[in-house]
DNA sequence: GGTTAGCAGTCATATACGTAGAGTGCTAAT
DNA sequence: ATTAGCACTCTACGTATATGACTGCTAACC
């Protein structure tokens, strides 16, 4: 019970056993009630062995470690954000989905109309429903994207429209402004130039066989690296969301200061993809903004990366209260993860 | 004064001049004030030449006619849904925007890049900003899309990925399950064949053309008329949006159902698409969800068409409170509504 | 020493009540 | 037709009071 399972530094203070129960016990009830635990309704509610003196006594100390607060004087206990990360770090036993959820999932994800796009939606559609909280889809960025063809269209004179078709069936496109006038018929010759040249490569690549571009075959070159460069902005939409109705009707989400934070964070594009910071295979818990998103300080994320390391990976993950349930999410999450990481490994990888 | 200036079937009682001054000052005062209108507030805002009493007298009347209500016996005046649409039809003057605000959008409009998706960006954000309401912008469908180039793409055993580039480069994509495997040079000679017979046609010219089509070319054909249906779904993430959090500050929306509701709505894919019915070069005016729309009925959405009538049309406009700036509303959804006509034709028709 | 019963103390919540102020509706005078 | 004036109504707000939910502490107990 010494030996510290985890090698998270600044390792917590060992809790006793019973201080660990009694703990796990206020941050699940919490998690299931909403309102602050006392020391009767949790005594009433379990088979402790004990009075509710004693169990005062305990929250008393977990008060003092910091594992616990007080709303006021006269009201039972709530977890800290340090209390709900040992509690995710230490006491959450299995996190692994009941075998008769993970089918169904499965089901779900077999069931569906076999496209990228539908399926992220899914996947955001599934993990708000399972873990009852809003659900970010960021769809798979392809590192090192391989042609498959490339398609240039007059619009307007001097406009011109790139459709970049890449390995796996992204498609990019951008517009590009010509110095003079091109028709169509050289537009497509040079499309198919690099076509002939490119298949199955990297932008880089097709550059380094293109001896002698010329001014426009240049220019093309250029945009092509920049959809491909990895500081390259993700599209836009290329953002799945479900569930935020369903999570506002949280009562963290009562006071407008709070939910306003919570929306923001859903709807900033960028925002997922800014916070996840695990690699492909392991879960992500951020509890309470961590001090970096000072406005999401009610909130709690549970998010993964997905798809194949340095090759092409998306991130999930959902977004709700500090009160959250985090070994549902926890699951879910794994789960719902891997199966877009097999999912990215059959599409884009061949 | 008799005369009436609308074609508006069920054409409400003719009001007083006097009446009309007052109940358009109402609800100018309330929008701005978001706090009920006393007679006594209203005679110090604007010089009427009347004292108090006369007003509170026609004040009694419209609230007879029921464009105005009390929210209780002390409280000031109100405009009821009936007071907006008959501010909205009758009361409201000019609703050019000023020229100013106009070369603004204008300049905004040509400083950005030149592509179809961060146009709707920028329209909502401009609609949102200019309004403070929320905004929504959904892509334009071309009725009847002319191929550009198509391409198959094998990615397992058995399952083929369909990209197509239509004219005006909009790009669809879609999975097909094969019956028996194909490699990749067989897929890329259908793909050649189809390129060059149906190169600037709709998919049902194409389909006209391939006089005795095998299985698969079937399937491909089946699946082109599926995508350019007008039954066909809008892919789902072509819907842009902007300024959900601000609106939501708006005082009407600290009850919990009312956010909910206009959350609700605002997410919902089809939403807006739903909703629209004018033609392109109206806009819309829809005041408390009109029956219709049960939740929204604290709210209001300007709206209208944009595009090229029965080529490309999408939808874009505003929601908000009811206590919304009508006028602003409509002149900034008209105006961004017609540049982006401008930009359809410019892109889709050459 | 750990545990517990019991009790004083604290605080949120609910209720009742009184007051101030805002605003209307009505009436009688102009 | 308009208006001054006043009675009436209802909300908002502050205060007082009661209630009940908990805790923290102390002293007794095993």
């Amino acid at each position: 019970m010494t030996a510290n399972r985890s090698a998270v530094p600044a390792t917590p203070p060992e809790l006793t056993p019973r201080q660990q129960t009694i703990l796990g016990l206020v941050v699940k009830m919490y998690i299931n009630t909403a309102t602050p635990i006392s020391s009767k309704a949790l005594l009433e509610a379990n088979d402790l062995g004990v009075s509710s003196a004693t169990i005062r006594n305990e929250m008393a100390v977990l008060e003092e470690l910091g594992y616990l607060t007080h709303p006021h004087t006269s009201a039972g206990r709530v977890p800290t954000d340090k209390g709900y990360r040992y509690f995710v770090e230490r006491l959450i036993g299995d996190v692994e989905l009941p075998q008769a959820e993970q089918n169904m999932i499965r089901h779900q994800f077999h069931q569906a109309k076999l496209e990228m796009s539908q399926w992220m939606q899914l996947a955001a559609a599934i993990l708000a429903r399972s873990v009852r909280s809003a659900a970010l889809v960021t769809a798979p960025k392809v590192e090192q994207p391989r042609l498959r063809h490339l398609e240039l269209i007059s619009t307007q004179s001097q406009l011109v429209l790139l459709v970049v078709v890449f390995q796996g069936g992204t498609v990019r496109q951008r517009y590009l402004t010509l110095h003079e006038p091109m028709d169509q018929a050289a537009l497509s010759q040079v499309a198919a130039k690099f076509n002939a040249l490119g298949h199955d490569l990297d932008a880089a690549s097709l550059r380094a066989k293109i001896s002698d571009p010329t001014d426009f075959e240049k220019a093309v070159l250029d945009l092509l690296m920049e959809l491909t460069s990895s500081g390259s902005e993700v599209p836009i939409n290329e953002v799945y969301r479900d569930g935020l109705t369903e999570v506002l009707q949280e009562p963290e989400f009562n006071k407008r200061d709070e939910a306003s934070a919570l929306v923001n964070a859903f709807e900033q594009p960028t925002f997922l993809n800014d916070v996840v910071t695990s690699p492909v295979g392991t879960v992500q818990v951020v509890i309470g903004g961590e001090g970096r998103w000072r406005e999401l300080s009610s909130c709690s994320m549970v998010i993964a990366r997905y798809g194949v390391e340095g090759f092409a990976t998306g991130a999930l993950g959902v977004l709700g209260p500090t009160r959250m349930p985090y070994g549902r999410a926890i699951g879910t999450v794994r789960y719902v993860a891997d199966l877009m990481s097999d999912l990215v490994s059959d599409l884009y990888v061949d």
